[in-house]
DNA sequence: GCAAGATATTTGCAAATGCAAATACCGTGT
DNA sequence: ACACGGTATTTGCATTTGCAAATATCTTGC
């Protein structure tokens, strides 16, 4: 029955990105932003106009929260909410504003240095590897190999 | 000002973590445990009769919700928590019932499955690298690095 | 063209969370 | 022995969270 917790893969994700989400967001504060308002812009910088449930699967935010939080930046004037009156008039677009441009721009030099420091000592080599292997992990969690009985 | 979301380390981890912890918390759940009370578990597994400031250092979980959960543990016989007489009376020292016990020897296999699904495809010394790397990574945040401006 | 089932988002509500203050205890210097 | 600053845990309180129900819209089959 031996488990040995210090090699156990989700232990060690886990610790690394409540470390890393700790650490930055103690970093943005400053600029009025809250960790999970910066992964709605970082989404958005990646590409603008989303709907909230695409949202949803690029910052792994649940789709309530989200629909609050966005609700937030839209009014501290962030982001902005339309409905296409042209498209499905269920759908959600959300859009960065100027204002939320601006705040992008800031913080994505933060957010460079944070990987740099997370990766100090890393060759570039050995720093793709580890993204690529997390991308895997990743895959290998989205199928449905887990709903299979043990 | 490009900036690569999917390239970018701490949205790699945050989103393998949480797909991790939600999958995982959907399989614990009919055993009667949330994550967090398996990550105490877990720890507890590890090393038994740790403080409370201990169990918070190895379960990333804030030490005020840690109180409040091991208290709910404690209810529900899991756990014990008793501040021994001839040490310092301020620190309390959390233990394994053997319904705890049990708890854990329930959970491990299924704690063990997860990992090789997430793991599928790798070789045994790649995800030696993996979890090397993320200690690295852990250990990069450790420090004050970060604390120093821009 | 409309009923019935799908999909996108919001909202109700209870539980979880985290900071800060309170509490309890320890240790040192005098 | 005692005041004082430090440490461990708990508690107060406001915010965040996420599930489930409600709402609004779409789509398909008839």
């Amino acid at each position: 029955m031996s488990f040995d917790l210090t090699a156990y893969l989700p232990y060690l994700i886990n610790r690394t990105g409540v470390e890393l989400a700790a650490a930055f967001s103690r970093e943005i504060a400053p600029h009025g932003v809250t960790l999970q308002m910066w992964r709605v812009l970082a989404a958005l910088h990646h590409r603008d106009g989303l709907r909230i449930s695409d949202l949803a699967d690029l910052t792994s935010i649940d789709i309530s929260t989200l629909s609050r939080l966005v609700g937030k930046m839209e009014s501290r004037g962030m982001v902005n909410r339309r409905r296409e009156p042209d498209a499905d008039a269920r759908v959600v677009a959300v859009a960065l504003t100027p204002v939320g441009r601006a705040t992008v721009r800031a913080i994505v030099p933060v957010a460079r240095r944070y990987e740099t420091v997370a990766l100090a000592g890393f060759t570039a080599e050995e720093a793709a590897a580890l993204k690529r292997m997390l991308v895997r992990v990743y895959d290998n969690l989205g199928g449905d190999a887990l709903d299979s009985a043990a």
